[in-house]
DNA sequence: CTAATATATGAACAGTGATTCATATGAACG
DNA sequence: CGTTCATATGAATCACTGTTCATATATTAG
């Protein structure tokens, strides 16, 4: 006879957000489990930039910048401004600093044997910037 | 002549950090970019609980559960501990809860036209439990 | 030791997604 | 208008990854 769980599931269903809504976050935390993506909001926590910019500092295509922008801009975690032929690109808010900076901190502690003295690997501090 | 942004590039590229880290911080979301494995962080929020009740919660295989479990102990986020035949899942640290948090609400005030009144569309808050 | 339960793992398959290439749109300038 | 620079987009390709199936390991009971 398999073993029995039924009190702790009821109490984690009771609490358990939707389906959708969980879908939801898993979607916003699949767009920053890409490293160009992660680059380019971590680029542009400093200034904003063009898109040929962006394609010049990570040595890439202007077409795959192009395509990261559209996904960034579809998740409401930049926005642009044309001036001219150039089209400026710049974070639409806050959250990506704190969701970013978090992710920072359990690396650093998940690494902490490497940097037992200096708990910031970081040199550029996030937040520092703009 | 194409435009220059040499300035820009030059105080950008000064902050950014390595190439190595960033792709770390892509690694460790990349794990949260996944509903199955979002909806495990969630549950162990409430309490630990054992592979096959996280089976039946999300009705899915042993095996896949399993294969997800995998992957978030590798990335220290889950931990187990062993009673008898059974393994009990638990997180490894209070990051989680902070991540998920700040994902929560991002998507919150992505759809602030949804849910104009009330703020939070989870019932059980993050941070509640355990 | 054998059977039963609980979990882990390896191979295979299918779906997803990031990049590239070619090309389209759009703006400024002569 | 036609050309040039800046960006966007669609199709194709290639690699990655989540699930399933079959099976292995591990613990306890008899």
């Amino acid at each position: 006879m398999p073993h029995d769980h039924e009190a702790i599931l009821r109490k984690v269903r009771q609490d358990l957000p939707t389906d959708e809504l969980l879908c939801d976050l898993a979607d916003l935390f699949k767009i920053f489990g890409d490293t160009t993506r992660v680059k380019i909001l971590y680029a542009l926590l400093e200034s904003e930039m063009c898109v040929c910019a962006i394609a010049d500092l990570l040595g890439m295509t202007q077409s795959a910048i192009s395509h990261q922008l559209r996904i960034l801009k579809d998740a409401d975690l930049v926005a642009k401004r044309r001036e001219g032929k150039t089209i400026y690109y710049h974070l639409s808010d806050d959250h990506v600093r704190t969701i970013v900076a978090q992710g920072f901190e359990h690396l650093i502690e998940e690494h902490l044997e490497d940097y037992p003295e200096n708990t910031s690997p970081v040199q550029g501090e996030v937040g520092s910037g703009v």
